[in-house]
RNA sequence: GGCCCGUUCGUCUAGCGGUUAGGACACCGCCCUCUCAAGGCGGAGAUCACGGGUUCGAAUCCCGUACGGGCUACCA
């Protein structure tokens, strides 16, 4: 592909960015990379009831988390734009005037009631339920003159008598063909003067220059209309490649229903980035079939239209769940402490001073941590008995660990080894209560189950010896003893 | 109704005429072990939607059927 690359990602901003979406635009970006051509952002806001800059903000934001870098489009501007479909408006009124001097195009007076009136009598007949084409029966001087009489009218691509089928090649699916007189002569500008969506992507597309659209399967079938728009426009055609959607666990289209369906919802349950790229990603294409786990750059480096699977697929949270914790575990101790700490402030555990003054403490704290969450939002849950001052120990933990035999031997002798050491490090711990299943004639797991409970408030937590360190001397002692009213000999 | 697209383990997929149908998630077992994880090893799980062809040979090519989805608006 030595030809200059040029692909867009068009959202309308009447919601967040959802998957299904997200998706569509990595592929538009990893095309892009791989060719070393330009990725596009539009944004089709000409829904003026449903879209809003809240939503044109929030798609903004997420394209950025999700680390989808665009070349031209909002804030960064380009050659082609504007990049608000609200501001192209002129380009449409000109296409619109190129058409009627093609002959191309015809204004149609029928109202929407006569309309709906054809409609349902040729759907009951059977077969094809276009319009009826009884405008574009009208001479040319008729129609003149009720323009001119100020009668309401709409605008309509005058779909070639002698068509034909319609064939293209579409990058994923192959040759798709549809026959022309199954296209209906449909609706460019409307009676208020806007352009219809079909209009106006391709009139869009067109002049930004698109080489390849790559989009949702629901646009395969609007494929023909816009072809016969870019023949009367005489404008060449782009290649298309088209995506199947992605489905809830259901099978059903990804709805609400299915839980978070946009990508800031997936941020905020505590999902990275790098993670929900390569997992979208990975959802419709693959790499050579083995791989799962892969960079952005290699995504950039290998992506292929033609590795796009073309059945829709069901979205795996569970998996997505997996590959999150892979990419949490991959993180280095201190850019994992960049991104646990939001976590933790938000929990109200730590602030942005308290990690300044004592960083390296922090960065002991992240490898324990990152092996055993899936999610960002597990990080509180996981180390809060760090940072409590005092714990509660819970009911069944005290009933199940500290009133067993011999748990209260075992807390004070670990007290007792532990008030001796100076050096209170990872190592000097272990090393210390290590002796003491030996002295105490307890088995391991019945000492070291007991100091957990009594140091954690719970059968449960990071290992032991580094969390006492990390704990420090005092509250660790204070601990202890604390544990010791309520345990059993 | 018409037109178009799709159908390989529960899920995501590899496969593009000859494979014991491969991998990943989830699941089960074992190992490691101070708990939970992580990790290692192993297992179960797909008559490739169904029916016809073509071929020496079909998950792979062709045609039907069924099921699912999309479009059929002066929504995008």
């Amino acid at each position: 592909m030595s030809e200059n690359v040029r692909v867009r990602f068009a959202p309308s901003p009447t919601g967040h960015l959802h998957i299904g979406g997200a998706r569509t635009a990595i592929y538009n970006w990893a095309f892009a990379r791989r060719h070393g051509g330009t990725f596009i952002l539009r944004i089709e806001d000409t829904d003026p009831e449903r879209s809003t800059e809240e939503n044109t903000q929030a798609i903004l934001r997420a394209m950025e988390w999700l680390g989808m870098d665009y070349d031209e489009g909002p804030i960064v501007g380009g050659q082609y734009g504007p990049y608000f479909q609200t501001q192209r408006t002129a380009s449409y009124s000109e296409a619109l005037e190129e058409l009627k001097r093609a002959g191309a195009t015809y204004p149609c007076f029928c109202t929407p009631a006569e309309l709906e009136v054809k409609r349902n009598a040729a759907r009951s007949k059977g077969g094809f339920a276009g319009y009826d084409r009884t405008c574009r029966a009208l001479s040319p001087s008729e129609a003149k003159a009720r323009i001119a009489a100020g009668e309401p009218h709409v605008w309509r691509l005058k779909v070639p008598e002698d068509r034909g089928e319609i064939v293209f090649s579409d990058a994923v699916r192959g040759d798709v063909t549809f026959p022309a007189d199954t296209v209906d002569d449909l609706v460019l500008v409307r009676t208020d003067g806007s352009a219809t969506y079909n209009f106006a992507v391709t009139v869009d597309d067109a002049t930004m220059a698109i080489t390849h659209v790559i989009r949702g399967d629901d646009h395969l079938s609007n494929t023909p209309k816009q072809i016969l728009i870019y023949e009367a426009l005489g404008k060449s055609l782009p290649t298309f490649a088209h995506l199947s959607m992605i489905l809830g666990s259901d099978g059903k289209r990804l709805s609400k229903r299915h839980g978070a369906t946009s990508v800031e919802a997936y941020r905020d349950l505590g999902y990275i980035p790098e993670a929900v790229l390569n997992y979208l990603a990975l959802l419709g294409w693959s790499l050579d079939g083995e791989t799962t786990v892969f960079s952005r750059e290699t995504l950039a480096e290998n992506f292929a239209l033609d590795r796009v699977s073309r059945n829709a697929a069901i979205f795996d949270e569970e998996k997505l769940e997996w590959l999150n914790g892979v990419y949490i575990r991959e993180l280095p101790a201190s850019g994992l402490v960049d991104r646990i700490v939001p976590w933790l402030e938000a929990e109200g555990l730590t602030d942005a001073a308290d990690v300044a003054a004592r960083r390296a403490w922090f960065e002991e704290l992240a490898p324990l941590v990152s092996e055993r969450i899936k999610r960002m939002d597990e990080v509180a849950g996981v180390v809060r008995f760090l940072f409590d001052d005092a714990i509660s120990i819970a009911e069944d933990a005290r009933e199940k660990v500290l009133m067993k035999e011999g748990a209260a031997r075992s807390l004070e002798a670990a007290a007792d080894v532990l008030s001796r050491l100076d050096v209170f490090d990872a190592a000097s711990v272990e090393e210390s209560l290590r002796t003491l299943p030996g002295s105490l004639e307890l088995k391991p797991k019945v000492v070291f189950q007991a100091v957990r409970v009594a140091v954690t408030g719970s059968t449960v937590s990071p290992p032991l010896f580094e969390s006492i360190a990390l704990l420090g001397k005092e509250r660790t002692l204070t601990r202890l003893h604390d544990a010791l009213t309520s345990a059993t000999h």
